[in-house]
Formats: C-alpha cells, structure tokens, sequence
DNA sequence: GGAAACATACCGGCTGGTCGGTATCTTCGC
DNA sequence: GCGAAGATACCGACCAGCCGGTATGTTTCC
C-alpha cells in the first residue's frame, strides 16, 4: 500500500537531541573535508542517517544550521581558549597564547573547529560579523596584556597556520609544527 | 521574422583578446566583492556584457573560467614578488619581504590578487595543489635566504592579515597596517 | 490523544552546459 | 582592389540536474 521507507529512521526510538548534534557534527565534517561548495542540506542529513525534511525539521532552513553549526564552534574555540589561559600564570601576551595554542592544537587529532568557523565566515556576511564581534571582544578585554602589536602579529601568524592546513588538507604537513608553536610561545614572552 | 537582439555585442566589432580579458577581470571582482558564491557563469557574463555563451565560447567550462582566473593572479603576484625582490639589496629574507609587501599592499589600492586567489584555492582542489606547487618552488628557490623558521613565521603572519581582509572587508582596517608592515619587515632582518 | 520526530512527494528557481544560428573577421584567388 | 569562402566570435533558446524549501503524511513518545 505504502512505498517502503528508505530510511528507517522513522522506526527507530527517537533521539531529538542525538540527531540534531549529528547533524552539526556532519555539518562539520562536510565543512572541512569536502568544502564549502559540498555543504548541501541533502548531503549533510544523509550523513546523519536522515532526509532532507528531517533535517529540516530540526533546523527551520539552510541558513539556521550554518548559524547553529557557527556558533556551537565558536563556543567550543571560546572554551579552549579559557581553559588554556586558566593554566597559564603569565599574564602578558596570555590570551595569545591560548589563541595558538587552541588553532594550532599539535597534539590534537580530528579538524580544527576554526577551519569549520572561517570556511562558514567566507560565505555569509552575518557569521563574518559575528566572528568579527566575538574577536573584538576578547581583544577589548585582554587588551592589557595582549594589545602589543607584536603579539597581534603572532595571532595573524597562527591564523596564517591554519589557513595552510585548509589549503593542504593531505595531512603532510610542511613544516615542524611543534617547532613553530615554540617560536610562536617564545614570541609572545619577549621584552 | 527573428527576435530582435539583446545585446549589440553580435553586431559591435569583435574583440576576442578583450572580451576575454573583461570576463577575467569581472570574474576576479565579483569573487572578491560578491563573493564565491555569487561567482556564477551568468554573473560573470552579465559583468563583461556578454551572454552565457559568449562566455562559454571563451572559457569551455566554469572549471576554465577559474583556472584561467588562478593562473592570472598567480602570474601577477609572481610578477609583483620578482620586481620587488629585485628592488631589495639585502639577501637574507629577500623573498619573505617581498611576499609581505606583495600581500599586504598598504599603498595600492583595489582588490588584491592574493583574495581571489585564496578564495578560489579553498573552491577547487587542483587549484589548492597549483598554489601549493607554486609556494614549494619559490620556497625551495629561496631556501637558502629564506629557509628560517622565524621568516616562515612572517609569511604565515603575511597570509592571517589578507584573510583579514577577506573577512572584514568593510573597508575599516582595525590596527595601523603601515606599522605592521614595518613590524613585519624588521622581523626579516634580524639576527 | 496530542505533540513531537521524522519520511515522502513535490515545486520553483537557478546552475552549468549544449546547440543551432547569425554576424564579423581573415584569408586568398584573381 | 575585391569578392567569395571558411574560420572565428558571439547570441538566444533550451535542457537536465540539483538546490533549498513546503506541504502533508506517518510513526513514536508522553
């Protein structure tokens, strides 16, 4: 009588929050290691195992999701950042270096939020001005320890860094980056 | 008997080599002022005054279009470091400071060939792997003067400050650009 | 039973691309 | 010099496919 779903995700035991975070992680994924272009309602709910109209169901529109996705990275980047500042007694250049320290991520696996954040910071000009607020703050409220020009250039540098690790993306990486993250970490406690 | 013309270009002189060079310009700003997104074949063709087909009968595919449009830029920006090296009279971080000044720009105006090549690098991976080529080659040229970790850094630095550009784009630039650049350049010279 | 969590079907719009035609340019015989 | 003839430059209509979005149905949860 009825055409056979070609999900089953309708059957199975209903997790809302589950599926809305796969969805963003998905979103993510997409994001980073397929590019910009690939970012399609229609890919990311088939990664998350739903159609088109569960996902949008969970996200009124396109535009909700890239805002979501956007602002959950951010939270996560915000939190790093706290975290490693919190472990630093150094006051001066502190919050550049838990800046590095949190784009650059050595020791971490997996992508780099801030790769999802930029990419999503290119397309829309709501996300761009977001991304810009959210720096300006944090720069407005470090700026004692942190408003020397040299440590800004060394913030621009770590942006420089994984502006390169979104261009190569074959997991060579050129250069030593531990080596690198020293002299950055060394930069910001001269003078 | 047939449906009068919509554009004049059918009857207007032919000028291949400059109808081709517009579509190249246009293309380069709507990529930088409208965006990636906005980069459609029709934009673009609009923008030169010529129809969709015009175009296609220049460029045989969007892929063409955009790899015509990289290898322009990246011939002017080559063009531009090779003039501005051979203008610096100190060997050491000779091609850093001119990748700096290239990029940077303070005193040019207009949008600089470095966005739309970016821009577009993050679209296509052939086009990721041309820039990459491109980098190698010029840093493996200039390994000897260039090889150091801290010159690495400075170009890193160089690459964070126009992606700034690409998102603020506002045209108010937060932080004084010309001592940056000075910032910038010193770096190359020490030790 | 009602609301939430999905699936399914479908639409309009836009995209890159094709195709056949027309206008202009260039070449070349004379 | 000039006119035919082929090549080149470009137009305009059309197409298939995909995209985001909507409307409506069906299942599960409380």
């Amino acid at each position: 009588m009825f055409p056979a779903p070609v999900s089953l995700a309708n059957q199975r035991k209903k997790e809302p929050d589950v599926v809305r975070q796969k969805l963003l992680d998905c979103a993510a994924q997409i994001l980073v290691d397929r590019g910009l272009a690939n970012l399609t309602v229609q890919a990311v709910a088939e990664a998350a195992g739903v159609t088109k109209g569960g996902l949008l169901h969970h996200f009124a529109s396109k535009q909700k999701l890239t805002e979501a996705l956007f602002a959950e990275q951010l939270r996560i980047l915000d939190g790093e950042i706290d975290a490693a500042m919190s472990a630093d007694p150094v006051a001066h250049g502190r919050f550049t270096r838990a800046y590095v320290r949190s784009t650059l991520r050595v020791e971490q696996t997996g992508p780099c939020p801030c790769a999802a954040l930029s990419v999503s910071t290119l397309i829309d000009p709501a996300l761009r001005q977001a991304w810009g607020d959210w720096y300006k703050e944090r720069l407005n409220r470090h700026r004692e320890t942190d408003g020397d020009l040299a440590l800004q250039l060394v913030r621009y540098a770590a942006d420089g860094v994984w502006l390169e690790d979104l261009m190569a993306q074959d997991g060579e990486s050129p250069i030593d980056r531990q080596a690198l993250l020293s002299k950055m970490i060394d930069l910001t406690r001269k003078r």
